[in-house]
DNA sequence: CAGAGATTGGTATAATATAACAGCACGTCA
DNA sequence: TGACGTGCTGTTATATTATACCAATCTCTG
């Protein structure tokens, strides 16, 4: 999915950003139809939070809110929900900054890549089979069968850099 | 630099190990006296310790076997020594597993990417010219511009797959 | 309704990492 | 020589991130 506002993968800051938070709930709440999964209020909360932006937000943030609505929530509700959502694909989590971002393409099973503005935090969520092939068949080469992909590409987007 | 005992990427359990540390150890102080780092007796025992086999260490870990050491070390001390050692281009830190490797080509800068097998823990470092251009393509084509990579990728080495 | 399984609430603690400051070692220069 | 500056180490305390565990509640199904 490209960003809904714009036809930019980097989103701007004049962009319609309730329309990013409402279609990643409508698509949570198909994608867990489809599947036969619960979004519980909690965790339907937990994802509205994580979409609060584009930049990846820490579990403790994330639980602060929470407890600002009103009930006093505990660290393993914000991360039971945050596994739940990772583990329907909703959510993925940032392991060089130990937080989490919205997925940008819940709607089918993927192996992403993330490019994160070292500047503004802006997160954007690649999926580049070009990407995946290329570190699949380089680790192929030496014998070793990839599972699972990491890449978190830091540095500076377009806003931020001084070329723009 | 390939794996001092073999052609292979993967070391085998029969390799030389005692070569590996000693090599890494040697590259350490060349790189200090070229740099005009001082690689004092912590961070050498440190370095010695992240290199006592093929696999991620943890912080907590190094503490523990330096604390073996006689002296009773606390956190500091080796998250210090980590930050000098990562400063030099020594040592790398794996962010998906919070813990820390050796740098398998310590000589001369790079930017890399790391094999993590999640059966044996076993790590190997490529330096992929071909994956780093095709990172930085990517996000250029996007406007982004790259300055630290983080490639992490997991799955099952060549000794612990069942093609093997 | 009964029972199984999933979800939540809550306490406690583990695991990882840093802040802050005091003392020391060692070279430099008056 | 001795005062000083800089970088390294020791130490205490604390911050940040994450999980183990058990009890209570909810939901679905038969
Ligand atoms: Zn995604
Ligand atoms: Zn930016
Ligand atoms: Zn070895
Ligand atoms: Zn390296």
């Amino acid at each position: 999915m490209k960003h809904a506002a714009t036809s930019e993968a980097f989103p701007d800051a004049a962009h319609d950003h309730a329309e990013c938070i409402s279609t990643a709930l409508a698509a949570a709440e198909d994608t867990c139809r489809r599947e036969g999964l619960r979004l519980t209020p909690i965790r339907r909360r937990v994802l509205e939070l994580v979409w609060q932006n584009h930049r990846p937000v820490g579990a403790y943030d994330l639980l602060d809110q929470l407890s600002r609505d009103g009930k006093r929530a505990m660290p393993p509700t914000v991360y039971r929900a945050l596994e739940f959502l990772q583990g329907a694909g909703l959510v993925h989590r940032i392991a060089t900054l130990n937080a989490f971002v919205g997925c940008s393409h819940p709607d089918h099973a993927h192996q992403c890549q993330f490019l994160i503005c070292s500047d503004c935090r802006t997160v954007v969520e690649l999926e580049s089979e070009n990407i995946g092939r290329s570190l699949k068949r380089e680790a192929a080469a030496l014998g070793f069968q990839v599972r699972e992909q990491s890449v978190e590409l830091t540095g500076l987007c377009p806003e931020c850099h001084p070329a723009h």
